[in-house]
DNA sequence: CTGAAAGCGCTTACAG
DNA sequence: CTGAAAGCGCTTACAG
């Protein structure tokens, strides 16, 4: 009846008992700490003291097919390239649900097979989503008694500015910043990695408000790739007009380092003939030439915030109020 | 019997076998493909048929319990930050394995908890480890036949450059690079991020050896904090000195910008009076003034070698030979 | 306060 | 070619 590999299984709760001289049923209280269930300090001792002697680890498949549940919070990411935020983001929520027995499970690369056969084979406790899921998913999900978690991450453009950090406050934080400083006609550089158009799409949303707020014209958008030649055809599309752009609100770092590049090409100074900010302050942001203004997402907040979701979720408490803003603007020198 | 609280679980294998009038053993035989054994290809069609039209997925929990193996590969990291590196690796590993069936769960922050409650917890097929285990560990993990691979990325002194992608062969390459140009004197810039040690040793093995190789004096090293005024002091340190330094090999290439940003605010010229080279080849080195020669590390290669791996060592096959070197060069305008 | 027993969903040796 | 039955290791309602 057994399998024919070899494989040695580990020690199970049977030799605990065995080894304690009580039943599996005491061992599983003793370990578990079940409330309303009073066993004697004596016992529960030497259960405690044998399990650790023998080094028992209780089997998570089969407390899993028991329960119906599982320790473990998937996180199921897009296929986007994982910054430093993201894999900050996501080390801290490692950190913080480890500390209460769950673990982080990172699902990379959402689509490419069915989001149900995931959730289905690895039971997990809760599961959080870093892009909205399929309506039919997510009722499916919940039915199963699954906790879904959203990361705020994503665009709400019906209510921009209502999550603890919204990809549309982004955008409108980059504006308002250069608005400031008196530029009125402003740019938007955009990726061209498709990847992250779920991100764009709100931090490019937030710019266009925040010129509406103030009566500027629309931000002039333009992809920028991530060099030196592709940026200065950009610049140029930006300044050989009758107003000619002053201000460029950057997608992220990355593409505000390609914009300070194409504008050197083609000779135009920062901050003085345009300013430039970015988003993420990366360490390659201070380092620039000139070193890059950029907005600060507090990454720490947000990874506080998301396992308090997470654990209020599986606790059936009530959503945590959403932190306060922790979005934050970085002044250097290009702007 | 059955817990109180109210968890749906889904379809399983006794809903399709009674639905398509067969029994479990059958849908079993059916869905796993079991070699050996000869079904109807009416019996088999109906059994699919029915599996798909339920929405049937196996319980991920209740296989693993009976086979004690799982289809979960398990990626061990240190408390890395994850670079745009380590990122492209695990998404292509997922990739990889996902194509197999497997999936992969990233671990991240070893050495918070003991590492035999995690595996032991997860019950993975195979264990990826991103640093050397304790001996002890691995031991463990080989006892409960859980396949333990290991990613090359660790360094061997005794062997330098034997794995296809060796922290000393960057070193190495990095060193040769500067001498080919004719450089003589060689610094090391070193990261401040301790959780980094396990990468700079190799490296700067590497660049130790690769000096000895060629009759030059030992490296300078110093660490480079990811701050002008910070690089600016390490830059002064190798050039206030009998024999200046005039080629620099950097950890990687955020340590390259800041040491870029140090000369800067030296005042020395790049390449012209020091020469500079990076690691991994990210955007930012492109967009970099002046644009960073950095060493290419090929991820796709080692991301495919180290699949072929895990299948091998599941499969119980041997492991494949080590590709090629993936290793290059990509000059720019700091050497 | 503690134990015997059922059953979670699956795979597989064995019997027909 | 197909089915009845055991058992993976755990938790928990129930009986003592």
């Amino acid at each position: 009846m057994l399998p024919k590999e070899v494989d040695v299984r580990g020690v199970t709760s049977a030799d605990v008992a065995r080894e304690s001289g009580v039943s599996r049923t005491t061992v599983s209280y003793v370990l578990n700490a079940t409330q309303g269930v009073h066993i004697s300090a004596a016992t529960r001792e030497r259960v405690r003291e044998t399990a650790e002697r023998l080094g028992y680890a209780p089997s998570a498949a089969a407390r899993t097919l028991r329960t119906g549940r599982s320790d473990l919070v998937l996180c199921v990411l897009p296929d986007w390239p994982i910054g430093p935020v993201v894999d900050s983001l996501l080390e801290l929520l490692a950190a913080e649900l480890g500390g209460r027995g769950l673990a982080v499970l990172v699902h990379h690369g959402r689509g490419r097979r069915p989001l149900a056969e995931l959730w289905r084979s690895v039971t997990p406790r809760a599961v959080v989503g870093f892009t909205e899921f399929a309506p039919e998913d997510e009722r499916a999900m919940r039915q199963a008694g699954i906790q879904v978690v959203g990361t705020e991450l994503e665009t709400d453009p019906r209510d921009p500015g209502a999550h603890a950090v919204s990809q549309v406050r982004i955008g409108r934080l980059q504006v308002a910043h250069l608005a400031d400083r008196g530029h009125r006609r402003i740019a938007y550089a955009a990726p061209t990695d498709q990847r992250l158009a779920d991100f764009t799409t709100g931090r490019l949303q937030g710019a266009r408000l925040e010129c509406g707020a103030r009566g500027l014209p629309e931000p002039v958008v333009r992809e920028v790739d991530l060099d030196p030649g592709a940026a200065a055809v950009a610049v140029r599309g930006w300044r050989e007009v009758d107003t000619p752009v002053t201000g460029v609100a950057a997608y992220n770092d990355e593409v505000a380092l390609a914009v300070l590049a194409g504008l050197r090409a083609v000779g135009l100074r920062v901050p003085q003939d345009v300013g430039v900010i970015g988003v993420d302050d990366v360490p390659a942001a201070r380092l620039a030439v000139p070193a890059l203004t950029s907005v600060s997402q507090g990454i720490e907040a947000q990874a506080l915030y998301l396992s308090a979701a997470v654990l209020a979720a599986i606790d059936g408490a009530a959503e945590p109020a959403p932190f306060p803003a922790v979005l934050r603007v970085v002044e250097r020198e290009s702007t």
